[in-house]
DNA sequence: AAGACGTGGCG
DNA sequence: TCGCCAAGTCT
């Protein structure tokens, strides 16, 4: 790292700064960085989104170890992505990152484009995540702009107003191309995000404890005007909206499991998962259509699953019937399964524990 | 532009 | 317990 003679005294700029904590400080051992090929980083940045390390390491390790090369993934079923994509969320971004895999792989001979306007036209590729894995896989000189950064810019310009303003975004957008070096670029937006998660966190940031810790603090706007706390400016918030269904647990004398494939697009989209409805009436009126015997065997407790727009209430309706077969139809979006392989498939959250205690019995 | 889109962890 | 939200993108 330069530094300058005794003769000058020389401020070190914000990426220098940076670059000499995370040299200390960093990670340097998580999984993608390892061997940051284009196909990892992308895998890793896009599992990342809205999701926390811990979370996605586990992850990462077995769709690589299933999916080693984006040949491998481009000529994989949907249906084993979602499969490997189960329990992490957000599922477009595994039916765009198998898209995204399909269309490298026919029209850009299997090599992701070097450049960022490029990557960004691709399916579940960003401004943010075009700019990581341009810089950390094909030393391109791209910022990023994650949560992290949202929030350390946000602090240290004391940028007013949320992120969800395009106004805001954009400013934080130009902090970002304007403190991110052209030379060691990698480095420096690893290091950023490293800060962010370690240092300038949202609830505690280490420099209200000592301002030593954090390399950035002397001058950060928000620290000077002891506002840390203060910055990002938080959103206001909505009530969640809170909707009814009744889930269909159907068995027959083969411990058999009826599953539907849900549609392509919306909540859990692609997914397999029992037969939904919005009410019991439903549910039943359903089952009379479909089955001249059946035994409704139980009815859950109320159970409830959050998610980020609304609150689901529900339960189960555990129903048995003798009838082996309803037709599977010509999408081949309804089977029946024995528990142990449905657990396989991809399946919902709330669905997969069902059907794990359902696999104990 | 604002809302859709999951889940697990943490205070 | 429960609200909040984490390496965003798409429509």
């Amino acid at each position: 790292m330069p530094i300058s003679s005794t003769k000058f005294s020389y401020q070190l700029s914000f990426s220098e700064l940076l670059l000499i904590w995370a040299k200390e400080f960093g990670r340097h051992h998580l999984p993608w960085q390892q061997n940051p090929t284009p196909y990892r980083v992308w895998l890793s940045e896009v599992m990342l989104q809205q999701t926390q390390v811990k979370t996605v390491i586990p992850y990462f390790q077995k769709f690589l170890s299933v999916l080693p090369t984006i040949n491998d993934l481009a000529s994989a079923q949907l249906d084993q992505v979602l499969a490997l994509w189960s329990g992490l969320g957000y599922y477009a971004r595994a039916r765009n990152l198998h898209q995204c895999a399909k269309l490298i792989v026919d029209q850009y001979q299997g090599y992701f484009p070097k450049q960022i306007n490029e990557l960004e036209k691709l399916p579940g590729i960003g401004r943010s995540t075009a700019g990581a894995i341009a810089s950390l896989a094909m030393k391109q000189a791209t910022p990023i702009l994650d949560g992290n950064c949202k929030r350390i810019y946000a602090r240290y310009f004391m940028v007013s107003g949320h992120y969800s303003n395009a106004a805001v975004l954009k400013l934080l957008w130009q902090y970002a191309e304007q403190v991110t070096p052209i030379q060691n670029t990698a480095q420096f937006n690893q290091a950023i995000m490293d800060l962010g998660s370690m240092v300038c966190t949202r609830t505690k940031p280490l420099c209200l404890q000592d301002s030593k810790t954090c390399p950035l603090s002397s001058s950060c706007s928000a620290y000077k005007e002891q506002q840390v706390l203060n910055f990002p400016h938080k959103k206001e918030k909505k009530k969640k909206v809170n909707k009814a269904a009744v889930f269909l647990v159907l068995t027959n004398d083969d411990k058999a499991i009826y599953l539907e494939k849900r549609k392509p697009l919306g909540i859990w989209g692609g997914l397999w998962s029992f037969p939904q409805f919005d009410n019991e009436k439903d549910a039943h009126l359903w089952l009379n259509e479909q089955l001249t015997d059946f035994t409704v065997q139980k009815i859950s407790d109320a159970k409830q699953h959050t998610f980020t727009h609304f609150q689901l209430n529900y339960h189960e309706l555990y129903v048995k019937t003798k009838e082996k077969l309803i037709s599977v139809n010509e999408f081949n979006s309804n089977c029946w399964q024995p528990v142990r392989d449905a657990l396989q498939l991809g399946l919902p959250t709330p669905i997969k524990k069902t059907l794990l205690s359902l696999n104990k019995e």
